[in-house]
DNA sequence: GTCATTTATCATGC
DNA sequence: GCATGATAAATGAC
């Protein structure tokens, strides 16, 4: 359902920041969007319900089983806390100073 | 009682629902006359919301797709533009 | 780390 | 069929 970049047998395709650009290519190209699968966002959700914030040892482990970078882990772990904070300050909003409660 | 508005509050959030036309008109009114720097701070935002009936969330929605739908196509905005631009124009003088 | 944001994508309205 | 609002990746300020 996912061609992810580095999924499957990618040999080397995928853009590493490491690269100190030698030349010019000044603002490095935006990463394009790329939606998770419905695996790796199970994985994902799987691990944020047992700890909101993940370690460095479990983000490596993660990131290989869904081949995605350390980074994308990371930030999808931010992302998330925010996404959850947002529910909760829409539910409270909702649930209150409504009509019949 | 609470299954069912915690139901509603579940589906509510993804099924869309266009804002009514006073509170566009009053998202436009601010976009276009702020167009040099289309960034509401957090007051604004909030008085705005209260002003539309909307979210702060919503707000703020509002505004980051009408900024990056904008800016890619200018020409097809042309014309709303020019309507907010008169608008705020009499306004001013009166 | 949070958090506003950019950008593409999704889902719906009409 | 696109317009539009909401959400999901990705960036950057701080």
């Amino acid at each position: 359902e996912n061609t992810n970049p580095g999924s499957s047998a990618s040999s080397s395709s995928v853009n590493k920041e490491g690269s100190k650009n030698s030349n010019s290519s000044a603002p490095r190209t935006r990463k394009k969007r790329c939606p998770y699968s419905k695996f790796q966002i199970r994985e994902l959700e799987r691990e944020f319900f047992f700890n909101v914030y993940i370690n460095k040892e479990k983000r490596l482990q993660l990131s290989r089983m869904l081949n995605l970078t350390d980074r994308q882990v990371k930030i999808w772990f931010q992302n998330r806390r925010m996404k959850e904070k947002k529910l909760s300050r829409d539910r409270l909003q909702y649930f209150s100073g409504n009509p019949l409660l | 009682a609470v299954m069912i508005l915690r139901s509603r509050f579940l589906d509510a959030r993804r099924k869309r629902r266009n804002f009514n036309k006073q509170a566009t008109e009053i998202l436009n009114e601010y976009f276009y006359s702020h167009l040099s720097n289309p960034y509401p701070s957090e007051e604004a935002k909030e008085e705005l919301a209260k002003k539309c009936g909307i979210t702060v969330s919503q707000v703020s929605n509002w505004f980051g797709n009408k900024r990056i739908r904008y800016k890619k196509n200018i020409g097809k905005f042309q014309e709303e533009a020019n309507i907010y631009a008169a608008k705020t124009a009499v306004t001013a003088t009166n």
